[in-house]
DNA sequence: TCCTTAAGCTACAGTGATGTAGCTTATTAA
DNA sequence: TTAATAAGCTACATCACTGTAGCTTAAGGA
């Protein structure tokens, strides 16, 4: 016998938006391994049956949130400013990184069991295809203008940016944009023939 | 009443040592979100008891079993071969990451809740002052040797090599010597002024 | 307005981890 | 040989999460 509950009754998406936000903040929080059906539906303030009605696992679940989540914006390079390009790129990863579906990828791609379905998920559904290429859009277009020679946008030099902000988020906190500057100056720019 | 049991009886450090090896396994496997006494216990072949006659909580064996683990090797500049060097203390590095020792403390360092208590004592007891400083001591060696301005080798230099074998194990796995030797040759060397 | 749908609520048995207690027994040192 | 110590074993109450069932009830469309 229900006795009181709430007058007003989220329903259809109303009430899936809610759940995939306490899935994201669940999963930001607790980790991966700590996820769970019930901490998801309080924190969602809805019945745990509500969710097994949709979903068999935090996993599946997780993952259509994640899909429902803003994607990462793609950097567009300016006029004529690699260096601030750059920067502004890597901006964008942070302030991606920071958002509840950037930090629940984080606790995904760090659990250690890497759930297969989840990662592969993560890869069709989120990265897409133009995923996690921050900095080599842009180093890509300067190339193309004339500005250095492409050949020198390896994979490894691709990565340089990426590598050291991660680096950064994971033993000293969120970047500002003196410590981007300071990346892009004394790391990114030398390795395609530039210096300061 | 005990009915059968083991007759040989482990006691003393070769418990703990046992013991220990499995904290580092489980949390190895699972992550620090999944880490349990029982489980420990289980995989150690020990009653839970024994654990928690030592210990009040898995974090703190955790702990224990990590500072009692096989420290990180400091790399040893040799004659002169600075690109070779720089290959081989990124090579300490990612066998170091990728021994039961580096794989928890992944675990602990990636994990959402960052428990103050673990990352405290990882800094005061397993990293040192020396730890997490392998292509530095390199690049520090052949700077004062006279090879290039030891005012290159800033934190964000220093951290280039460090930062983008974190990203290849994240993305792509174990990185192989040619892997190593790219990311020495097209980020690391640029970086204080050295083109191939 | 009525009716279908979807959500809320409660209950339940099952499972696995917790932390403690009290006992038995192997190991080691005296 | 004996005694002290440390480890093993079992049991227990408690808690949190699971997955399901069956019911009540709010919302929204026909």
């Amino acid at each position: 016998m229900a006795v009181s509950g709430n007058p007003s009754r989220r329903r259809g998406s109303d009430l899936v938006d809610a759940i995939y936000a306490a899935a994201l903040a669940e999963v930001a929080e607790l980790g991966l391994g700590r996820l769970t059906m019930d901490g998801i539906a309080k924190r969602a303030e809805t019945a745990r049956t509500s969710l097994y009605r949709r979903w068999p696992s935090p996993s599946e679940l997780l993952l259509d949130a994640l899909s429902a989540a803003h994607p990462m914006e793609e950097p567009t390079p300016g006029a004529d400013d690699l260096r601030g390009d750059l920067v502004a790129s890597l901006r964008l990863m942070v302030d991606w990184a920071i958002s509840p579906a950037g930090r629940a990828v984080q606790a995904i791609m760090g659990d250690p069991r890497r759930d297969p379905v989840l990662v592969q998920g993560l890869y069709e559904r989120v990265f897409a295809e133009n995923g996690g290429t921050f900095t080599r859009t842009v180093l890509l277009h300067y190339a193309r203008a004339g500005e250095f020679d492409e050949a020198l946008v390896t994979p490894v030099v691709a990565d340089i940016g990426e590598a050291l902000v991660i680096k950064h988020l994971i033993d000293a906190g969120i970047p500002d944009d003196d410590a981007l500057g300071r990346i892009v100056e004394q790391a990114i720019l030398p390795a395609i023939g530039i210096r300061p």
